[in-house]
DNA sequence: CTTGTAGTTGACTAAATAGTAAACTAAATC
DNA sequence: GATTTAGTTTACTATTTAGTCAACTACAAG
């Protein structure tokens, strides 16, 4: 009953592109309630304060966008190596996009997020954190049936997710600083030789 | 001739320590100011911004004080595998002392610093790049004297060198998103296993 | 010991930003 | 179609922040 609106998903959706495009410290009320074309009563009638926003955004970017994806990459249905092989290459052709559209290489938004503000506010940490956690057990998943299929030596598969995920997160750290896709090229044969990829060439296509 | 002072040196310290504590957005410079002491009208008689600031910090404290260490940790009087190691081990601990003294673990400044600000403010982002190239190219260095002496195997050095530096830079960040150290522990083994390392055992004492 | 000058100070202005409140509007439901 | 209520708008205040300026101070060198 009464007035119905969208206005809160236009300000979620804001906030994630301009924080992705410039920072968290970069982004004002202001400029989110532009972009969404929502005034500025609006958005505390939503929201408490920016960092609420924030963790609202990031959570329903997951839950309504980047969880299908994820799915749907690291299906059970393809092979363990292929799965995260795939990953690589996706994840380089959507920041080819991205480049194309900002101008910029814009890299992981949770990552950056995460790490500009970890030590100023507690709520994105966990937030962040969170989400951070969820997609190292993609990985983690696919390193186990990899190595039950005997694709890749055995060994300890969540240091491994983690090791992978690392110089994931590190690689879109760099390809955004420099404004360089390089980095992210050549991230899935790397992701192959540092799981020890046996079928290598098989895989590869 | 005049007056004589050390306020541009501790204006760029306390720039750099508190930036890397909270993050460049988070900092004023009111507040740079409080930290080093300095009136400011003083600030602007030494800098124009916040981001000229950023970007002398940045390049004094390589020059006067990081150069020296990765020197150190990088000789060629030392092994080369044992250079990445140690370098790994020195990284750990330097953080576990900035966990005690801050409560936080703090990561990396200049990655930060650059990741959260390179589509924003290009002299930041150029000064951020330019150290971090340096960086690898100790890596890349250390590496291809362990592939000359035949401690780990041949191949792209340039290559090994960024992806083991992008391992070092998403583990730094997701030690500081968590605040946990575990990630930046066990980075000598992970990066020796990375590297293919031979003697691994006789390198890892 | 005086003079030139590098550096300091505090008080100021202007602008950006966060946050509030009360009147207003439109649609869903009865 | 009256009523209720979710959502909108505008104009406002208060605060923080950047940036300026002119008077002031201390020291190094002549």
């Amino acid at each position: 009953m009464g007035r119905t609106s969208n206005a809160k998903e236009r300000l979620m959706n804001a906030a994630l592109e301009l924080i992705w495009e410039r920072s968290y410290g970069q982004v004002t009320i202001d400029a989110i309630c532009d972009q969404a074309k929502v005034k500025k009563g609006s958005f505390y009638y939503f929201f408490d304060s920016k960092s609420e926003l924030a963790v609202a955004a990031l959570e329903e970017n997951w839950a309504n966008c980047n969880k299908a994806k994820w799915d749907k990459v690291f299906s059970a249905s393809t092979s363990p190596l292929e799965r995260i092989r795939s990953f690589f290459q996706f994840s380089y052709e959507g920041q080819v996009e991205l480049q194309k559209e900002y101008g910029q290489v814009l890299g992981c938004a949770c990552f950056s997020l995460g790490s500009e503000i970890s030590t100023q506010d507690e709520a994105i940490r966990v937030k962040t954190q969170e989400i951070l956690q969820r997609q190292i057990r993609y990985f983690e998943s696919a390193i186990r049936d990899a190595q039950a299929e005997g694709s890749i030596p055995a060994g300890d598969a969540t240091a491994k997710a983690k090791c992978l995920f690392a110089l994931f997160e590190g690689s879109l750290g760099q390809a955004r600083i420099q404004n360089d896709l390089e980095f992210l090229r050549v991230l899935p044969e790397t992701a192959m030789e540092l799981l020890g990829a046996k079928a290598l060439e098989a895989v590869a296509g």
